[in-house]
DNA sequence: CTGAAAGCGCTTACAG
DNA sequence: CTGAAAGCGCTTACAG
């Protein structure tokens, strides 16, 4: 349990913990210590495999070299990919990741946010649900937020992607395939995110000249499980027949609908057309394969941690909003004729 | 940037931060310090909202309350899902979680744990690589294995499945369902996980008095990559063209070798039947749907804070492996003959 | 029934 | 060029 200290370190060197410190923490030169004690104790240091004692140090300088990463749920691969990358750039830096997830619940993540901050992490990156301005606002430590932000609080950091121009360019691409009526499904969430894929749709059916009326926008209680999306969407779908494509704003509700469609037994594409908001393994591998809008999840990560450390480092007073392109990828689903497969 | 420190509330009471301490731990009884006194240091904390600080509590009594998990891929929906679950029971236990990912890479576990120990995680789960018993030995606080463990090694607990059994009645429902020469597709890992299903493979192909020579047996890289995988997946199915049916012995392989079945022009369970280990949300939706033995991942991700739990507190000595019962989800891709759609 | 004091392992302002 | 000492916020053995 006992490990080595910078006080073992001190004694065997015959110098005093001060000077240890010193040298370990890279300030011999500054604090002018002679190259031979410095040599000496870094000897020692390697030999005896000393490890800095994090809390200790965290302690007394107030670092933990920790950071805090709320999700919605790391069970989803986009949330799971996301914090893969995240680990590993963390990793990069010299810090560590405590994770947790909000399943989109307040309480939750005000639960969360408390839990983090009485450990003492350096800064977070959070994916927030409704109404958490507040409480984020008073963490102290920097913050950037993820996947969505708050639109009426101008100074918080984030890194987003434009669902506007995602969902846009998803139902341009579905109208230049031939498709006319085009309806949404989307939740109930008033969240940012959804709010502007909602009002991506809109517009590109309006510049196009295409019915955007109340019965082509569908939007489901966002806390209802599969099944219940499931049925949902079967039910809506049953209702609107005439539908010539739909536009999913999320990929667990692609998921879903995928189900609706072929309990109705219709042929995706040719009976109707579908893209997706995510990207995710079932859209390629599925038969057909499903056109979708995708997230730069790599990018994503790699931006959150770069500028979470320059918040960190230089704790400085602007805040820097980074919104990412999304790419729309062409698959099956928005193909209306049936075409001759090869192989 | 400052908190609420037990000397505060010690001064709004009067009384010395011992006292304070001794209410706040509960120790107010035990310690006989009067009602009057508790209940006013009990207030006054909750005024103040005081949180105690974890790290000086932790430097202190050489408990973080913090949970080191070591999975090999967070973005894998296996592993994924019991981190999810890890972090829910983690919880309620009052404990966080601390994660990386090894990419079953030797030197990056070794990292890991060097990382974790030193931030004084108070106990580990850990998906092993291959040789890392020593270093998980030298742990000094509890550790459970999760996914493998090392046969040689008799001490140390761990929650797994069973594999054997998982791989034996995946093969036994393929002969059922009338398959006849079937192959296993599996990694050339020879972590005790990859070694029980190669071996309840070879055992229920044996029990049917069916063949179970080198050729069906196909073993490839573990660090491929997809495309690497799918490539030689096809390979070796041109190779043997005499197939009935494949069992995938991961999920990434299964889902590999569905491209390469389909890239053939194959039809999966008519043309070829197949099996995969795991489940995954590909093969509950797919056309047709993919048989598959699927793991437990609640139980998993209970069992392993479960036991961890009470490792920690008890330090006992003994130690406890769990083994699970895989269950067999029976889907269209073992359906030989073409079946009449309904609906 | 309560408190003064030591100590966990560090860092750092101060002194020489 | 180096060290003694204070202090981060707790807990706990000891004393009364």
């Amino acid at each position: 349990m006992k490990g080595i200290s910078i006080k073992d370190i001190a004694q065997q060197a015959g110098v005093s913990p001060t000077t240890v410190s010193f040298v370990l923490n890279g300030k011999g030169k500054e604090k002018r210590i002679s190259d031979q004690v410095s040599k000496r104790i870094l000897k020692i240091a390697a030999k005896l495999k000393y490890k800095p004692n994090q809390l200790a140090r965290g302690l007394r300088t107030g670092k933990t070299k920790t950071i805090g990463l709320i999700v919605e749920d790391i069970a989803n691969s986009f949330f799971a990919n996301v914090a893969k990358v995240v680990e590993d750039e963390a990793d990069k830096h010299g810090y560590k990741v405590l994770f947790g997830s909000t399943e989109d619940n307040e309480e939750k993540a005000r639960g969360l946010l408390e839990v983090l901050r009485y450990r003492q992490v350096d800064g977070y990156i959070i994916t927030p649900t409704l109404n958490l301005d507040k409480e984020i606002a008073l963490l102290q430590k920097p913050v950037v937020l993820m996947d969505r932000y708050f639109p009426n609080v101008k100074d918080f950091n984030y890194v987003v992607v434009d669902n506007f121009q995602g969902a846009y360019v998803a139902v341009s691409h579905l109208v230049e395939q031939g498709y006319r009526k085009i309806a949404i499904i989307t939740t109930t969430s008033s969240q940012v995110q959804m709010q502007q894929r909602l009002d991506g749709f809109v517009d590109a059916l309006k510049k196009h000249d295409l019915p955007a009326g109340k019965n082509m926008i569908k939007r489901l209680p966002f806390d209802l499980d599969r099944p219940g999306f499931t049925q949902e969407i079967t039910k809506y779908l049953q209702n609107n027949k005439d539908l010539d494509a739909v536009f999913f704003a999320t990929n667990y509700l692609g998921i879903c609908g995928i189900e609706s469609i072929r309990s109705l037994g219709l042929q995706i594409g040719s009976d109707l057309g579908m893209v997706s908001f995510d990207d995710h393994d079932i859209f390629r591998l599925l038969n057909p394969s499903i056109t979708c809008v995708a997230q730069p999840i790599e990018e994503i990560g790699r931006r959150l941690i770069q500028l979470l450390i320059e918040e960190m480092d230089n704790n400085s007073e602007t805040t820097r909003q980074i919104v990412l392109p999304l790419e729309l990828r062409k698959r099956e689903s928005t193909i209306m004729k049936e075409m001759v497969k090869l192989s």
